[in-house]
RNA sequence: GCCGGCGUAGCUCAAUUGGCAGAGCAGCUGUUUUGUAAACAGCAGGUUACGGGUUCGAUUCCUGUCGCCGGCUCCA
């Protein structure tokens, strides 16, 4: 049987529950608004929608009436009635009701004769199932929130009005689950970066402009740093290249065509000259590669830069740092012999998960993202996609790494391998990304010399094995709730005089961390010790380094790390231990 | 871009049915020299996002713009 709902059927009881809670929010909404039109209604993470078509826009404020009349519903312990009906009864039926989208989705998703559909009282919905027993089943759910959502997902058809809630087997789920929202707003990135004074976003610069701030600088160098370093142990050589290139060369690639939408408009010159934004790097790492005759044996060359990046984005898809129009990406081109493509996609992968692995980031998927049957989406052959695809494959497979196949979801140019992480409230996207690539060597035609002397097309690996600072950088505040690992964060230590007694001592005990390279304030502020204290665990410092008469005589110093514990250890020991936790960088 | 919500001091929030825009924190100036999460006092801080409208009177009602938040669409 056809999938109705564009959403997989399945048994998961909780799945189950959310699903029948749909119907039931669809139910209540047809009681109050008999006009309505009913979409579709899936289970998601965390609970359901329905989409629906109000004659009359409604508001979050009609939220609580729609729940009311849900749990009268619940109370009347209707039942979940199974029916299969024939084609014509069901449309006969649906047409009775009015229900448009439920008549095309009929026509377009069901196939053969037979229409499964579900009944609650007078609420009648094509559904393949299953369901629980009863609304009286429904025990924890409320809803959440109103969005435009575009029928069937498709921009160009009217939108309807979808209304979110969440649902769970228990009253305690459900709490905790609202428990879990209150603390992911404390770990928002756009609260922590604003509250850290990490990065600002000003309206006075553009949207989706960033304005990286001195601490958060220092976090986004310290990770620059590393970056280079660990790219330089695995023979990438890096680049940097301007920020504009003449609009041809985005023609050229096939970008303008397929994103002008996404591409800031070009600069025009009076002489007829157009420089464009550049919205990727991999034109400008062509051009390096093109520099030079490649023998086979200069490949693999692995072309790195952190390359700024200009995309416009449609101002409502922006996001905090996760989205913005002007980012900085981890970006490498590898260009290399076709057979060396696996072992350079498994070194892509690895690298990739060693950052994620040091930053302690663990929850996170690969996803394959393959072409879809839309054949005109995507450049190239067959061949070419099914040897693309399987290489990727094979590079996955060699690692025992699992992955789950997306179709739809590759680069024009070719498939590609998406890691995927979770924000604080459990959104996904893609962070790091690894990609095989025959198309944009052969636009622009791109050779190496083989060992028997003929020309030979390179493969292009297009990687950002950490992906963008902005997005990687929002992720790690939300990561570590602005808790960064010593090595990381801003200021490492605070020195803390009791008195301005030892404000001398403890310029001294700055001035020997500062020598270990280690970032170093001292809190001369004519303030109590309990108050430095109290600010000093606001902003998150991993240590605060309290001296006193008796720290001062001994040369010591009494330690408190961010957790509340304390301990007195000398100088010289507590200055050597922060420096193998940062050069090791600990977590 | 579309749908819904929200914009009051640097931050977090108040302000009866439309009736003089307030508080805490932060900031500044003093005093205080302190032993593990907020010393005390004073001062200053606003065209209530911005522009129209209704009204004797608008933070409050209507409207347009801008921005932010949550979704949708998109994501090379």
């Amino acid at each position: 049987m056809s999938d109705y709902g564009e959403h997989e059927a399945t048994d998961d009881p909780l799945q189950v529950l959310r699903h029948s809670t749909a119907h039931l929010l669809a139910a209540a909404v047809m009681e109050l608004y008999p006009d309505a039109k009913y979409g579709i209604g899936p289970p998601v993470q965390d609970g359901f929608y329905y989409d629906l078509a109000f004659t009359k826009p409604i508001s979050e404020s009609d939220l609580g009436a729609i729940e009311s009349r849900m749990r009268r519903i619940v109370n009347e312990d209707r039942p979940f009635v199974h029916e299969t009906l024939t084609r014509d009864e069901a449309m006969a039926e649906f047409r009775k009701r009015g229900q448009d989208y439920k008549l095309e989705l009929i026509a377009d998703k069901v196939e053969g004769d037979e229409v499964s559909v579900y009944r609650t009282g007078d609420f009648l919905d094509l559904c393949r199932g299953p369901h629980v027993r009863s609304t009286r089943d429904l025990k924890a759910f409320k809803l959440m929130r109103v969005a435009g959502a575009y029928w069937r997902g498709d921009e160009s058809k009217p939108q309807l009005t979808r209304i979110y809630g969440t649902a769970w087997q228990t009253p305690k789920e459900l709490d905790d689950y609202l428990k879990f929202l209150e603390e992911a707003e404390k770990r928002d990135h756009k609260k922590l970066g604003k509250e850290l004074k990490l990065f600002a976003l000003d309206e006075r610069l553009g949207l989706g402009q960033v304005v990286w701030l001195p601490d958060g600088t220092t976090i986004r160098r310290e990770l620059e740093r590393w970056i280079i370093d660990e790219e330089l142990k695995r023979g990438y050589r890096h680049v940097i290249t301007p920020h504009l290139a003449k609009l041809d060369l985005y023609k050229k690639s096939g970008h303008w065509q397929l994103f002008h939408d996404t591409m800031y408009p070009p600069m025009r010159f009076e002489d007829g000259e157009e420089l464009e934004l550049r919205p990727m790097n991999c034109p400008h790492h062509i051009v390096v590669y093109d520099q030079d005759m490649h023998s086979y044996r200069d490949l693999p060359l692995r072309i790195a830069e952190l390359g700024q990046n200009y995309r416009l984005e449609k101002s409502g898809e922006l996001m905090g740092m996760v989205r913005v129009r002007s980012f900085n990406l981890n970006d490498a081109h590898i260009f290399c012999t076709p057979d060396q493509v696996i072992a350079e996609v498994r070194g892509a992968i690895e690298l990739a998960n060693y950052f994620m692995s040091v930053l302690g980031v663990d929850d996170y998927w690969y996803r394959l993202s393959v072409r879809d049957n839309v054949k005109t989406k995507w450049a190239g052959t067959d061949e070419e996609w099914e040897s693309a695809e399987a290489m990727l494959k094979e590079a996955l497979d060699s690692l025992s790494l699992p992955y789950k196949v997306s179709p739809g979801d590759a680069a024009f140019y070719g498939p590609k391998i998406d890691f995927q992480v979770k924000d604080a409230h459990r959104r996904e996207f893609t962070n790091n990304t690894v990609q095989v690539d025959y198309q944009l060597p052969k636009k622009f035609e791109l050779e190496y010399v083989a060992e028997d002397g003929s020309r030979q097309r390179p493969v292009m690996i297009h990687r950002g094995a950490f992906g963008a600072f902005e997005r990687m950088t929002a992720y790690l505040i939300e990561h570590y709730a602005g808790a960064f690992p010593t090595w990381l964060h801003p200021v490492q230590v605070i020195v803390i005089p009791i008195t301005d007694a030892q404000l001398d001592y403890a310029r001294t005990v700055a001035d020997r961390l500062r020598s270990l390279r280690l970032r170093v304030e001292v809190d001369a502020r004519s303030e109590r010790m309990q108050r430095k204290i109290r600010d000093g665990q606001a902003r998150k410092v991993p240590y605060m380094a309290i001296v006193g008469a008796r720290e001062a005589e001994a040369e010591h110093v009494n330690v408190r790390d961010r957790s509340g514990d304390q301990v007195d250890s000398s100088l010289d020991s507590f200055a050597s231990m922060v420096a193998t936790e940062v050069a090791e960088r600990r977590r």
